[in-house]
DNA sequence: GCAAAAGTGTTGTCGATACACCCATGG
DNA sequence: CCATGGGTGTATCGACAACACTTTTGC
């Protein structure tokens, strides 16, 4: 941290990217927005901006998802560093460095585009390639990240709204894991996790159009899940 | 991402700092350098350094450690980033966004200090207070994440040299944790975990100057560790 | 009544814990 | 021969996976 009074730093501009998830019909979606300007004009992005003189990373990215998701209220949503990337050439043009953030919603809001960006959509994980400059790689880091996170933290309610089912829970970890959960087990493994979640005393919703009405649950206040909920590894363990 | 044109963006200093541990003498220890310059002038603060125009934060962040610890070989060392502070006001005199790393170290050489610093030193954890800027926090922040990453990484080898026996390395855990784990069952444990450690065949090593020589190991392949090895909780689950 | 989804109970298996015990070495 | 640390064996307990079963709804 010397060499201030050499002025040996150079200048950097810093931007925050956005990898913000959400469920929708039994899929992983990644908003993304679509360039307008070049260099890689009319291709698909990751949202994200500059970091403004008076503000961190964290508020940077905060206002960026508010602006891009049209959500009136950003203020409680889940939103997390996943790391920063620094490497000289992920910008053509000048020196960049971008811190990256992790964000989860529930089923959102179908419009959005606010910003600076020609067009804003929610595109199904899968689909989303070919991004613009290094967001490929950010998205699958992100990606990554959340499906080890639902293993060790409470993280898999930020996809829920506010009142939720089990079965609505146990959907999204079978659809970010792509694997199938027992379903009595996973009821009492959650269950047993105090801080978990939260009965809704009462409170009842059907889910299927058919079935027993299932009862309704709120996020808890724990953050961390011990012990673990492992993913089910297919047969023999990843080194 | 757009507003390039605009010049929308404001010059920041980006710097890297690391928070380097080894253990030494059953305690955990974190490399200080003692600053000689204004802000914080004779306070002791983590290594670190500006990010130089050619260089990602990763390769900024080895060479400091390269000069910082005077080690010879720095590439195989784990080196990780841990995350990204930019409060404004984070350094009195300028906007200085910093890329935090954390690097594990077995027991390192006494001499430090090749560096702009004026002097660095290898401080006990527990006696690293009160430092520079906001790197009580970083500090913390990389203590915490050494601690949960021993859980479900291999990452303790990082702290044992090429050649280690089990017991050293139980007493990696046991002094990083602040626990002590039966000997035997982490015997098993580790041993049982397919590319943790590898035996070095026919190598023994006498450890406390008495008892049985040690079968020597060297650290295996994997980095993830499944399942985990869950500190012990002294009772009661934190939530 | 039947299908579908929620919720409860039960059982077997596997892993972890908590020990007791043996082995090798220095003093 | 004793203290010290490495290495092996073993019984018990608890968690979890698998699956059968009951309950409540819509059609």
């Amino acid at each position: 941290m010397d060499g201030y009074d050499k002025h040996a730093f150079e200048p950097f501009a810093v931007t925050v990217d956005l990898a913000v998830f959400t469920l929708r019909a039994g899929a992983l979606h990644v908003l993304l927005v679509e360039r307008g300007q070049e260099p890689y004009a009319g291709r698909w992005a990751l949202p994200g901006g500059f970091v403004l003189p008076d503000e961190s990373a964290e508020s940077a990215a905060r206002r960026e998802l508010g602006e891009e998701t049209a959500l009136t209220d950003v203020s409680g949503l889940h939103l997390e560093q996943l790391r920063t990337y620094s490497e000289p050439g992920r910008d053509p043009r000048m020196r960049v460095v971008s811190v990256a953030f992790t964000a989860l919603l529930p089923d959102a809001p179908e419009a959005q585009g606010g910003g600076d960006a020609a067009q804003a959509r929610w595109t199904p994980y899968d689909s989303a390639r070919d991004l613009a400059f290094d967001h490929d790689r950010i998205l699958a880091d992100a990606r990554e990240r959340v499906g080890a996170k639902l293993e060790y933290t409470c993280l898999a309610t930020a996809f829920c709204p506010p009142e939720f089912t089990l079965g609505e829970l146990r959907q999204v970890y079978e659809t970010v894991w792509g694997t199938s959960l027992d379903r009595p087990n996973f009821r009492r493994k959650v269950l047993a996790t105090p801080g978990f979640v939260e009965a809704v005393p009462g409170a009842a919703r059907l889910t299927g159009g058919r079935g027993k009405p299932a009862a309704l649950y709120r996020a808890g206040t724990a953050a961390a899940l011990h012990p673990p909920l492992l993913r089910p590894t297919p047969e023999g363990r990843p080194a």
